[in-house]
DNA sequence: CTGTTAGCGCCTTCAG
DNA sequence: CTGAAGGCGCTAACAG
């Protein structure tokens, strides 16, 4: 392996001027600059970050905790943080809690002994427990999609105007009935205030939501399956529409009204949220609530970035959404 | 920070002894280990990382080459390793190309910088330039996804049989005029072997195949949706099946079909590959194949780890797949 | 403009 | 069973 000391000797240089030109610091003559440039490329010679790290306590990687890869919204964050991490010259340390929330913790414990510069949590919950940690960790963190308290920094959507704005447009289309299919509220994002916003803006709308339209099911496809069996066959007073809080629960709820021969949107309009890639290919297509996840990545990286070099950004910030209006409401 | 010299001070040995202990190597008096253990544990201290990677040459960090995470098999792939890998102490840095086959390259020369320990490609090409770097590199290498030469360690499906099954699936049906949405065949498992193993069958039982018939597309569904309109606007002799060589670009032909009211599979039945969760909710459920992605990613995870422990393990795998045969044929 | 010196935190001979 | 010493490859004062 070539060492800075190889290139120090071919070029007749001392180490010292090796590493002033590897990271342009300092005075180097041209002609220094020149031979050792020059020894560098014939040997392609590269410095070990390990031995940098070691010494500037620095290591230009980004842990990324997230709960599971397997769903469009974290993928499309990675992509975004991906893209402009590694613009800048940071790589990606990857942490998969498979969704066992005990693992955030512990990963949150692994990263930092890897001293990574910073990191990034794909959050789905907002427990004390958690942010402590995060505040006893002494490195740079970023939440993505929750918001919580002002001394950490997080990029997160508005769910709740989202949701305000969904029902609104089902209530517009002369629905007054309409059940609701969310997740649990320990998620507060996905599960309290996309919930909330349903409920105030019936409310606001004077109207009434029984305990029976509203279900809470699991992040997958089959749960919305079900919450959407238990709405039709619980309900004394069927509803005419149905909001889920993402778009795989609103599929599985299309699954089982099309199994049941229930037209969509004629007997039960539908409307989800995440613009997942299928959402416009469904029939109907689906009505849902467009998040910019890239950007929300893009963002969060460009917090940490900027926190890693003492510049100035937005520390919190909430993103807009567009609302996807199709066939299925 | 806390480092080995503090413990060792703290517990009135020398760091060799503290070493001893956290490495468990050597002879180390019940004594001294446990007054180690205790400072160790009151102190909640953790060794350097980079110190002994700067030592060791070992960083514990696999380094992960991917084309797009937003696609579920590489996601499956990426969620076996870390499995596998997560429970043997490894991390995994993640390179994301975003489809942008240079930077296939460029990873992995900044892997090797990295001097992460090992390498997973999840491959979409097998250009000798790719193959060339892979064995100047010096790390062990697992290809998933594409069968290569005898001397660099692979995973992959047996897109062949699995192309030829699916084939004579329809044509047990009936059918004998089957079109084919492929792709480039520069991706040899999914372009090419799907491809051949598709004509082969055809071959075999006398069918023949007219040019119109076979599409290229790329991966995307509307790609899928713009094969399916090119196969029935330009093929003189209309077929009754088509196969596409993924789900997504099967949801895109059958949502062409849709839009022009063409039955499935009545009028044209239609078949992919991949088991997207997708396939099994669409209307009708999608017939396709089922690679076992998860366990790609732990079998290359496992040939990584025997490599790098020294041990045998079977180098070049080839997994099967299930016929999943739904609705839509 | 350049080199010397002194570590960063750890592991590993080599002597006790 | 234990410790001293040296060095992994690099950067950062400090002194020319």
């Amino acid at each position: 392996m070539v060492t800075i000391k190889d290139i120090a000797e071919m070029a007749g240089v001392s180490r010292t001027t090796v590493s002033r030109v590897l990271n342009n610091s300092g005075y180097v003559s041209e002609d220094a600059r020149k031979r050792v440039e020059k020894v560098i490329e014939e040997t392609s010679y590269a410095p070990s970050e390990h031995a940098k790290s070691l010494r500037t306590k620095k290591t230009k990687v980004i842990g990324v905790i997230l709960p599971t890869i397997q769903t469009e919204t974290p993928s499309r964050i990675v992509t975004g943080l991906g893209k402009e991490l590694s613009e800048n010259g940071y790589q990606i340390l990857l942490a998969n809690t498979n969704l066992d929330k005990a693992k955030e913790l512990e990963y949150l414990e692994l990263l930092r002994l890897r001293q990574v510069d910073g990191i990034v949590l794909i959050a789905t919950n907002t427990e004390s427990e958690l942010l402590d940690k995060i505040k006893t960790l002494n490195i740079p963190v970023v939440i993505v999609g929750q918001e919580v308290e002002e001394d950490i920094m997080y990029v997160t959507y508005d769910d709740y105007h989202a949701a305000r704005d969904l029902t609104s447009l089902l209530i517009q289309r002369g629905h007054s009935k309409i059940a609701f299919i969310g997740v649990d509220e320990a998620d507060r994002s996905v599960g309290y205030l996309r919930k909330k916003g349903f409920l105030d803006e019936m409310k606001a709308s004077g109207l009434t939501v029984e305990p029976e339209w509203v279900q809470k099911a699991i992040f997958n496809i089959n749960s919305g399956h079900h919450a959407m069996e238990n709405i039709l066959s619980k309900a004394v007073d069927t509803p005419t529409a149905t909001i889920a809080v993402t778009d795989r629960l609103a599929i599985g709820a299309m699954s089982y009204l099309r199994e049941n021969g229930i037209g969509i949107p004629d007997q039960m309009a539908i409307a989800g949220f995440g613009a997942s890639e299928m959402s416009q290919y469904l029939i109907p297509s689906l009505t849902t609530i467009d998040y910019q996840n890239e950007m929300a990545g893009e963002e969060a990286a460009k917090q940490l970035l900027a926190k890693l070099h003492s510049k100035k950004y937005q520390e919190q910030i909430i993103l807009s959404y567009r609302l996807l209006v199709r066939d299925s409401v």
